[in-house]
DNA sequence: CGGGGGTTTGAGTCCGTTCAAAATACGTGG
DNA sequence: CCACGTATTTTGAACGGACTCAAACCCCCG
């Protein structure tokens, strides 16, 4: 493991956000925390573990984006999910006592925090509550709810690219003045694929098909939806292929 | 909410099973686990609960098979996953705090308890231990980790039921003197094509092909495999489609 | 200005679906 | 125990969406 480059960023920032595990904690059990974590910068492209890698503890990211991604054993490569600032990860392994099966990788910068599973323990041993949190967290895991979403074979392409632009919605969407909404994908077309099980050409062919529709104005790595309930409907009322 | 037929079983069971979340509890906790529990026997083709229901506590299924399955806005159905005996299920909604997100039904002649809200949280609350059993059966969650090899878009029908059937392996298999391996299936051909996300016709097609290859001799719902280390070779090494 | 990765487009093929019908199991009542 | 109606499974033929392979195109960056 190469030594990761250091900074001391503040945990406040990770500790207002009241989605957050930790804001439970009380002043001495903060003070514990922020003696422990392992804060660290990673740049795009970096890794923060990876599949098979057994786990160390926890992932606190405090600012940039990540993806999960998981490979089989003929390299087919799927994108599990889009990990947003704020967000914890690892826990499912970490909890399991079993290897990651994901790998994480940043898509920009990112402010990340390492909290040891030894201290994780500590915490938890002490703290009903922040265990009572991890529960929720585990529980509200989005990947099993948005994975037939975005991969049933039940479902076209076409319809799992628009269940893919609701989910990415909260995160990655502003609304316009007119009215409109902006996407400003974090990932690129690859990444789509990997996303809603299929290829690049597919996902160029789809996305032209919707913006000659006009249903979503794919430009780059941005996104104009005029119509967001037209995406909705499409998304929802769909005929299965 | 029609009234459920009762039937007073024992608890031993469920308790001595190592898995069982309830096996950390002490003398006094496992009291009143079984003062506040209740039995119930459910016929083949009942439903625990419903998508879409609230949830009311958790399901301790003593005997009997069961099926998680999911339908999406159109009908689709999706087999989530079959529940074998002493595993405790609803867990993900009871703990996420949200509606069931799929519908359990028995296969067969189930015993199941009913252990409600009330007495899961004060449990929880007193006595760490359980709640990071939860954790580790949280985190464990065959759902997410098998969904990919069942339904992902990546891979034919083929390996997807072959995938099935090693899923399938712990629970519905027993060994044979010469060393093949009979599969007891729990499920009907349709459940099949739910689980790995197909039409009926095409598994029963497909079901044919690996008889004819003698990878998988299906017949009713037992199926012989005189060779699982073929299963598993063609499961993980077969090319994408 | 010239690589080079990512994206787009095109043509042909294949897997899985759809629709329809036959065949086989299953339960119920006579 | 057998006959009958129903549900499930199997089979067939035709269609269609997504894949493969391959080449052209573009944008970014040095």
């Amino acid at each position: 493991m190469e030594k990761r480059e250091s900074l001391r960023f503040d945990c406040q920032a990770c500790w207002s956000r009241s989605e957050s595990e930790w804001s439970v904690l009380d002043d001495s059990e903060r003070a514990y925390l922020d003696r422990t974590r392992r804060p660290s910068l990673y740049r795009p492209g970096e890794s923060i573990f990876r599949q098979d890698d057994n786990p160390t503890g926890l992932y606190c990211i405090q600012s940039g984006h990540m993806v999960l991604k998981q490979f089989d054993s003929f390299d087919n490569e799927t994108v599990l999910r889009v990990v947003l600032p704020g967000e914890t990860i690892g826990y499912r392994s970490f909890f399991s006592e079993t290897p990651h099966a994901a790998t994480a990788t940043a898509l920009t910068l990112c402010r990340i925090c390492l909290i040891p599973a030894a201290a994780i323990h500590h915490l938890i041993g002490g703290n009903v509550v922040l265990a009572s949190r991890f529960l929720k967290t585990l529980a509200r895991d989005r990947g099993p709810t948005e994975a037939p979403l975005l991969r049933s074979p039940h479902l076209s392409v076409r319809v799992r690219i628009l269940n893919l632009l609701l989910i990415l919605r909260d995160g990655c969407a502003t609304d316009l003045p007119d009215g409109s909404i902006r996407f400003q994908l974090p990932i690129k077309r690859q990444d789509i694929a990997a996303m809603v099980g299929t290829r690049p050409e597919t996902v160029s062919r789809v996305v032209r098909e919707l913006r000659e529709d006009g249903v979503a104005v794919f430009h780059r790595q941005q996104v104009d939806v005029p119509d967001i309930d037209r995406v909705l409907e499409l998304a929802h009322m769909s005929m299965p292929i």
